[in-house]
DNA sequence: TTCAATAGTCCCATACTTCCGAACTATTGA
DNA sequence: TCAATAGTTCGGAAGTATGGGACTATTGAA
């Protein structure tokens, strides 16, 4: 069974998006993220040092931002980046800020 | 008499700019000020509401980040924001997300 | 030179965030 | 039913932001 876990998504604001990817293991999982297409949170976008609710609460940012649509399939939650609704608010932002976040 | 007031900037990075314009207020700051070529930081750039304290502290995040560069003339300092300097280290980013600023 | 005014900075107390571990919830599969 | 897995929530410790007041530096006038 597919649900999503916060249906209702704010509006995706400015502020919202650069405090958003402004931390740099957000940064970090969004990169992650963009590659696949679909991806389980804690194993493949979050840095293995970090503790389970630091990366859960980084999730919850993401989310609240509008960045990542989150989907609960069975056990596991599925972490998408939103990233035709970031584009069609803020045409190319996203993918700048992803193109400058690989140069380093 | 012109002097720098912190010379010797360190390097820009992308997760500097990010935090230093995902802040409201200093992000309408940089807004007012890449308007005009110089301008005193507390009268010109800042809400009035702010106190000075806290206005100062921004911009000494602003300068930390890069994003500006403060000289001092008398008694007053004049804030320019470092566009030439952010662009060739992040092509095109400033400029998006000031258009972005504008619109939101 | 001295004094008041102006523009910022520095310091400190309070308020808010972030980070982590521990306890909890929900789903699956044996 | 029970253990394992994936995340969330809670609470405390550590760090960061805000604003008030004291301080510094420069100017311009008396």
């Amino acid at each position: 069974m597919v649900q999503f876990v916060h249906p209702a998504t704010k509006d995706i604001t400015l502020a919202g998006v650069l405090s958003a990817l402004a931390d740099p293991a957000r940064l970090q999982m969004v990169k992650a993220m963009i590659g696949q297409h679909d991806c389980m949170s804690c194993a493949a976008a979050a840095p293995c040092t970090m503790a389970k609710s630091t990366v859960s609460n980084h999730f919850r940012i993401l989310r609240e931002a509008g960045v990542v649509q989150t989907t609960k399939r069975g056990v596991e939650h599925r972490n998408v980046v939103r990233e035709a609704d970031i584009d069609a608010r803020f045409p190319g932002l996203l993918k700048l800020i992803l193109t400058h976040a690989e140069a380093g």
